[in-house]
RNA sequence: CGGGCUGUGGCUCAGCUUGGUAGAGCGCUUGAAUGGGGUUCAAGAGGUCCCGGGUUCAAAUCCCGGCAGCCCGACCA
């Protein structure tokens, strides 16, 4: 059958975003709904590129002074209430574990031994980290303090979606505590910066920059920085934070130390980090309606051999040329590293086997059959082209050139992601072009449509939250720093200091 | 925590209105064919019809009570 017009993940973008995620995700072969619910169970093609995002991130870490530990799952209930404002914010969605055995009764088992002090299971871990950093340090000679820890958190999340929002979910958090408030504020721009490299040159993903708005803010944060994504559906997405978090949980925690001149003065803290939502972002800035597609420097296996296995007599001599193929594009690199092939020798149509591949995103796919052996030829299928381009170059130069294939795989998905977020951004001036902006054609079945908005806010929560519950759309960050350029907000008439990105959110 | 819907082989679901032998597609196993492509044919395995109670000669089907899940709201650094 022929059927070239035929889409591999149905429905498609157009026809329902949410669903195509799901079926992405499920064709991909990435991750699964667990047992528990909200609770994930991440496959091994999609933990491979959990994999690369954290050894990748963790050199930027190491590059920045940064070292690893790791602090504990349970954090004693008391802790959470030493910040009033980190209280309120984490308060409704925490685990909690109240007993240590269980208890065989009527043939099940019952929790007993109930704990004198119950444990949440972390939702993040700033204050049992304040509580060791409080301990550790005793002078401006201690610090600056600058770790990170790789761990698991749980929020008990009412409406769960794989990678965006689970109730288990994997990230990597820095806490650093610092002498000065320049010095924290310093570490907190610095590692925003990374995120941003991050997502531009790794992930492919063009970012905005901003802080948040107060009523968006990190519990208990003096001020808080992000990276800000769009995805196909023109929705915004929170793709990292961090935050300056003045003086408050060095107050609560007690972290203080002895200054230069011999005075006692509480610490300046931040916090940072990027989860496993990296991953859904990804999905949904990238794929298309064939499935996954995988910016090459974090694509588990950046190329499949799939070697064509159509006749008996030809077959231990394909395999074999495959093998010999597989070992040379390994001496290659791409971005600085040694390139990751995988050969699909499974016993499947290969046809079924090709469009697994399209489906799980790997960037390059090479047949190699009787016909490629005599002509010492190869052929290449690149994800970011049409499912049955294929180029049939001299396999020596397709070996010499993988690299810079791979490369340009990555910097095409960049270039085309940025022309979508720019295609979608408006510099809007009034509350009527705003409103056509952000509203639906078509409100029975409402489609794709709005995007990010730049626009003048009075900077008062009120506006804030007035145009929230009338069109769902939220200040995603306020840029800093460069052209800024006053006037008036659209929605009260107030004077406007800049120019903020409005979105639907994620 | 409110409103709606759904629980039937591994998966997606039909059957339920009007009670009478447990079904399909996909997947799986085996065999054959096919072979630069999204396969075809044949045979086979696999089910406490969510749980408990009731009505009945007889319940997947009707009634009552649980439990679980999904969707829409509310909530969501």
């Amino acid at each position: 059958m022929n059927a070239p017009s035929k889409a591999a993940i149905s429905p498609t973008r157009a026809a329902n975003f949410p669903e195509w995620y799901q079926q992405v995700i499920k064709a991909a072969d990435l991750a699964e709904n667990s047992d528990v619910r909200g609770c994930m169970i991440i496959k091994p093609w999609g933990w491979g590129i959990w994999e690369n995002v954290q050894r990748q991130l963790d050199v930027m870490f190491k590059a920045t002074g940064h070292v690893n530990a790791y602090f504990p799952l349970f954090i004693p209930l008391s802790f959470l209430e030493k910040e009033a404002e980190h209280v309120e914010g984490f308060a409704k969605e925490c685990a909690v574990v109240t007993h240590h055995r269980l208890e065989a009764r009527d043939g099940k088992l019952v929790p007993a031994g109930e704990l004198n002090e119950p444990l949440i299971v972390r939702p993040t871990s700033e204050t049992i980290i304040g509580a060791a950093y409080a301990r550790w340090v005793q002078s401006y000679r201690d610090l600056p303090v600058l770790i990170n820890q790789w761990a698991n958190v749980v929020r008990w999340e009412m409406r769960p979606r794989l990678f965006l929002r689970t109730a288990e979910f994997l990230w990597q958090e820095g806490h650093t505590a610092h002498e000065t408030k320049e010095e924290a504020l310093a570490e907190t721009e610095k590692m925003l910066g990374v995120y941003e490299k991050f997502a531009r040159e790794h992930l492919a993903l063009p970012v905005f920059t901003g802080e948040k708005s107060e009523s968006e803010r990190f519990p208990g944060a003096v001020s808080t920085l992000c990276i800000e994504a769009m995805v196909q559906d023109r929705k915004a997405i929170q793709a990292g934070t961090s935050h300056f978090l003045g003086q408050n949980f060095s107050r609560a925690s007690g972290i203080q130390f002895t200054t230069r001149e011999g005075g006692q003065e509480l610490a300046w803290t931040t916090s940072w980090g990027v989860s496993t939502r990296l991953i859904g972002t990804l999905i949904m800035a990238h794929s298309d309606d064939d499935g996954l597609v995988l910016p090459p420097r974090v694509a588990p296996s950046q190329i499949v051999i799939l070697p064509v296995l159509s006749k008996p007599d030809s077959r231990s001599a394909v395999l074999q040329a495959a093998e010999e193929l597989a070992t040379k594009l390994r001496t290659q690199t791409a971005f600085g590293e040694p390139v990751r092939v995988e050969i699909d020798q499974r016993d499947a149509g290969g046809g079924v086997k090709n469009w697994e591949w399209i489906k799980k995103g790997v960037p390059l796919r090479v047949e190699i059959g009787p016909r490629d052996i005599e002509k010492a030829s190869v052929a290449v299928s690149r994800r970011d082209r049409g499912p049955k381009e294929k180029e049939f170059p001299v396999q020596a130069e397709f070996v010499a050139s993988v690299g810079s294939i791979l490369e340009s795989i990555q910097s095409g998905l960049l270039a085309r992601a940025t022309a979508f977020r720019d295609e979608h951004t408006r510099t809007l001036d009034s509350a009527e072009e705003f409103r056509a902006f952000f509203t639906p054609q078509n409100s029975e079945q409402p489609e794709i449509h709005g995007g990010f908005a730049l626009a003048h806010w009075d900077g008062t929560a009120e506006t804030e939250e007035k145009i929230k519950s009338e069109l769902k759309v939220t200040i995603r960050c306020i840029p800093r720093g460069t052209e800024t350029e006053a006037g008036v907000c659209p929605w009260s008439g107030c004077p406007s200091k800049q120019r903020v990105v409005f979105a639907k959110s994620y």
